[in-house]
DNA sequence: CCCGTATCTTGAACGTTTCCAGCTTGCGTG
DNA sequence: CACGCAAGCTGGAAACGTTCAAGATACGGG
């Protein structure tokens, strides 16, 4: 609790193998404040912390976290890429239909909820994503007003 | 069995008081002969039935469509937005990680599979849709003549 | 402290999708 | 059966998110 953010990301880094370089902890950083940061978002919040960043760099340091297992990569359809960082728990989530916004929703049904390889076309499956449409809160009440 | 595919084209057109042209009647067509297209691959398969067609009139009549339900939109992260016919059994989707391919997956639990939504923070949801990840039984052969 | 290489920067390009203005067409009306 | 309105199509253009390429930079082992 007392280590910074920073740190924290530096040895997640290193415990990979990967280098630990000024934009990997910056974008580390951002994502541990939590959400579901579109790419220009990240890139925008990085700049806050660092002086500049360019943004392949971003798309690349995203690019390496994902593929280390430090950020997941979500993209609802219709929705530029997404990244968030918890990872590992498999959660799905809940995308708004009018205003894209996007929830976790933690899995109901224990471990692997709906991944039974159940005569899937000799497909070897090995994730199953689950994503839940619907209207956030703020949309809800915004139909309403216009009935 | 006997009427023509335009035929029933222009007649679910008409069910919902749509109307019915040339570049609908002949994606609907493209669509009964089923899969997963793209808008580039239905594009080309529309200009085969009739002379010519523009790439916008295929997006429009597409999003026509699948918002009257007669064609479902889907979107696997990482892919351009492709189009089936088959609508109103929720089944779900198979996406190759290697080569993209898609395969239809039937509902296993019944109805509405993981479809709870469980504390969804407040939304009001009204789909679940499943994506499962794997690879093809094409690219199952290519990678183990790698190793 | 030095070197090799992974990483970042800059600049550009790509493919999908959407916007716009204007013309054509389907289809209810008289 | 002709008319007129609006839905729908055409063509050109551009926006968007993303990726590629070449060179400069800086991390980290020796």
């Amino acid at each position: 609790m007392s280590e910074p953010v920073e740190d924290q990301g530096a040895a997640l880094l290193r415990a990979r193998g990967m280098r630990v370089t000024r934009p990997r902890l910056a974008v580390l950083g951002v994502l541990a404040g939590g959400g579901h940061l579109e790419v220009d978002e990240i890139a925008s919040a990085v700049r806050t912390r660092l002086d500049s960043v360019s943004t392949q760099a971003v798309y690349d340091v995203l690019g390496a976290l994902s593929r280390a297992g430090l950020a997941r990569r979500i993209e609802p359809a219709g929705s530029p890429a997404r990244f968030e960082a918890r990872t590992g728990d498999n959660h799905h989530h809940v995308v708004c239909r009018a205003c894209g916004a996007i929830a976790d929703v933690d899995c109901v049904h224990g471990a692997a909820p709906c991944l039974d390889p159940v005569g899937a076309g000799g497909f070897v499956v090995d994730e199953a994503e689950v994503t839940f449409w619907g209207l956030c809160p703020v949309c809800q009440q915004a139909k309403a007003a216009d009935d």
